[in-house]
DNA sequence: CACCAGGTCTCTC
DNA sequence: GAGAGACATGGT
């Protein structure tokens, strides 16, 4: 995609690719606030804003190379929407989120919040996630960073459960304990498989929020997280089966190596129109 | 005010 | 290895 790199930031003309509304609302992110009409997000220990120009969109940072590559700006998404139009409802999808793009987030930071995500509301996630960055973070100034493994092993269950991760507490307890004791980064450069396997013994992630941290901390695109959204355009739009395994194969099948775009899309068309927060 | 949420774990068979 | 229950919490 084309973008312009000025001493304001990042210019992006082709707003039909981005839209920080769609990226930013279709389940990926839990750390960004909107604020009449600038956008904020939060990764790692960074922030950015996002401002509307005349006809541009404007991505305020000091450090243009992060977010070139945080926002899969390299990435032309008319191929995308092209590739995952396999079937008529996705020219439904990628017109309705045509300015969805997958952000490239923190490996660490994916694990941790998709484990909180496990049987929650989308609202809720986001408060526990802020409360841990609150407290266990590196302060900012005007904001907190995301826990380092270290920093984050410092909090015992007691802690998360204090913050409100209610039973998830003992899974960011073992987890985090675990991680901060382990290279687990250069798990990053395993294949697709093996990296849900190691991901997967990890405790509080299963195949769907294995899923998730390879879609959208490692940026692994040959995978399909079958939540609840996921079921119920299933149940729609393909056929009768309800086993998530088996959905998650037929799907795959179908999408192959572009199967996380078209779940983004799916996930963000069902949940905007069945809406209720 | 019950209901439910981007599921996973544990315990059965 | 498939199926049933339990699970903390707070938003709606």
């Amino acid at each position: 995609m084309q973008y312009q790199v000025t001493e304001r930031g990042i210019v992006i003309h082709d707003v039909e690719q981005f839209d920080p509304v769609h990226i930013l609302s279709c389940g990926q992110i839990f750390r960004y606030a909107e604020d009449d009409g600038v956008f904020t997000v939060y990764t790692r220990d960074k922030r950015c804003r996002i401002v509307r120009d005349a006809c541009a969109w404007i991505i305020l940072t000091n450090d243009v190379p992060y977010f070139v590559e945080y926002f899969d700006l390299a990435r032309d998404y008319n191929d995308v929407k092209r590739d995952v139009s396999v079937i008529p409802v996705m020219q439904d999808a990628t017109r309705f989120g045509s300015g969805i793009r997958i952000l490239k987030q923190d490996f660490f930071e994916m694990i941790i919040s998709f484990i909180i995500s496990a049987n929650n509301h989308i609202p809720r996630i986001k408060s526990i996630i802020e409360r841990i960055c609150a407290s266990l973070g590196t302060n900012m100034g005007d904001y907190y960073a995301f826990p380092t493994p270290a920093q984050l092993a410092r909090g015992n269950a007691e802690f998360f459960r204090s913050i409100g991760a209610g039973y998830r507490a003992e899974y960011l307890e073992n987890t985090a304990k675990r991680l901060a004791s382990e290279n687990f980064t250069s798990w990053l450069t395993l294949p697709t498989s093996e990296l849900s396997k190691r991901l997967v013994s990890l405790m509080g992630v299963g195949q769907k929020v294995a899923d998730c941290i390879m879609l959208f901390g490692a940026g692994r695109t040959d995978v399909f997280p079958v939540d609840t959204w996921i079921k119920k355009v299933y149940a729609d739009y393909f056929d009768t089966e309800t086993n998530p395994t088996l959905i998650r194969a037929n799907l795959l099948k179908i999408f192959g190596d572009n199967a996380g775009f078209a779940q983004q899309y799916l996930f963000f068309m069902k949940r905007e129109l069945e809406k209720k927060f």
